[in-house]
DNA sequence: GCTTTTCTAATGTCAGACTTTTAATTGTCT
DNA sequence: AGACAATTAAAAGTCTGACATTAGAAAAGC
């Protein structure tokens, strides 16, 4: 671990950068630890708070963690696929929401995504996803389900369909992508007739994944993708019609 | 934003994360300035060093960049997709490294991501994707090509099919879960040989995106993804062996 | 009207002190 | 000797107050 010159940027970032290097490079190891605050402070020739700085930021990306107390001080942590998972939603959910990205464009990157686990789901799925996926569908049919409900079971069912795939890379990837498309696809209101089509496909989903057959799995899935597309241009071109009455009446005002 | 009770987690922890979910949740936009340090510190009832730490925490999450001088302060930051992608590298490639999840999960997860993008690379490639591929298949077959040299250029090759499906998210996803993947395969060094057959691969890729197959295409990453873990089997086969044969040598002596 | 200077409100950094936590050690009693 | 209690020390967490640096805005000068 080295100095840090007089660049333009701040020794917290520059100290924060020169450890997760290590750490990345390999020269730091999971569960090593890191000298404590004091020490890396007399190596880096900089005070405690600007080394804390430094540690904070490699706090927040879960590279780190830390223990008080004696023979405590911060470790490199482990990370795990539910932190790498949660990052992932966090950064994935405000790029789209901050980048105002289109819903079709959105909606076709996740469901081609998801296409991409149909052979692995096909060929290793067990029961227990499947009746995973069968519940869902179920609750699913029940009339007084909420708009929150509704969504939160289309989750659990995309969810059970991607770990059929039984590839942790995989999950990992597209659980962070279906989960980070959720505020986008809850813009969307269901009528009961919407919800009775949706039941449909994923049943077709679902008798595709029983029967082990790979391409209706993706049929299916596309057909999914189209619909869910077509319905969002619908809601989208409806709220565009009101606002575009609500300016015309001002205009005419 | 609200007050930190005694809970037992860091007041700069609970700081970070009461302005991450206002971002979040949308109350701070955009280019918003936060109040000073001085009067963040004051509203919370903490210091200014512990404001400032939750903010570098902010700032590791790139939720917010920090200006100095008079009318400065901390902004939220409107999140790049360069931004985001380095950071999935990083927390991917720490994922992968750090549970050593095996060759083969990885290298089928990666290849199951980039044949998604295929029906729409063989609809909307442009002539300057398959450009770039061609260019870069005909870097590989220079015989002087370094091993760093190989990688780059596959890097490359896979990006531009990638950035050929012309859809942002997959883009991100992709790429980010390819050059995740980079260390695991830079621990693979191909033989002439094995090059040769790659590119041939390539070439059969690139011939498919050229004729807009989205089948062939899908045919040749599967082919691809097949050979590669093949490969990756021998390495780790002829590894394991050598150090069997240290091993049992040890015992003998 | 344009340039230059000054002002000032911010962040960035520092030094030193105090508080709290926690594990190891030591001491004491049964 | 073994179990429990008190002590200790190292480390993170926090606070106070100060100074340095930066950069936009306002004022001064031309």
């Amino acid at each position: 671990m080295k100095i840090d010159p007089t660049k333009n940027a701040d020794y917290s970032a520059q100290i924060a950068k020169a450890i997760r290097d290590a750490i990345i490079g390999g020269q730091l190891n999971v569960n090593d630890r890191l000298p404590s605050e004091a020490e890396l402070a007399e190596q880096f020739e900089v005070s405690r708070p600007t080394v804390r700085e430094a540690l904070k930021r490699l706090a927040a990306q879960s590279l780190i963690r830390t223990q008080r107390g004696a023979f405590g001080g911060a470790f490199i942590n482990q990370i795990s696929y539910e932190e790498a998972h949660s990052q992932q939603i966090t950064t994935s959910t405000l790029l789209l929401s901050m980048n105002d990205v289109s819903f079709d464009v959105a909606c076709e990157a996740r469901f081609a995504l998801e296409r991409s686990c149909a052979p692995f789901a096909a060929q290793r799925r067990t029961a227990d996803q499947l009746a995973t996926m069968r519940a869902e569908i179920h609750r699913q049919t029940q009339p007084g389900l909420s708009d929150e409900g509704w969504c939160a079971s289309d989750v659990t069912f995309h969810r059970a369909l991607v770990e059929s795939a039984h590839n942790v890379i995989l999950s990992y990837q597209l659980a962070g992508a279906v989960e980070a498309m959720q505020p986008l696809m809850n813009m969307i209101t269901f009528t009961a007739r919407n919800r009775e089509k949706i039941i449909s496909l994923h049943t077709d989903i679902a008798d595709a994944l029983e029967q082990r057959n790979q391409q209706q799995i993706e049929h299916a899935l596309l057909a999914l993708s189209d619909y869910t597309k077509n319905l969002a241009d619908n809601v989208f071109a409806a709220k565009q019609k009101i606002k575009t009455d609500i300016d015309n009446q001002k205009a005419r005002s």
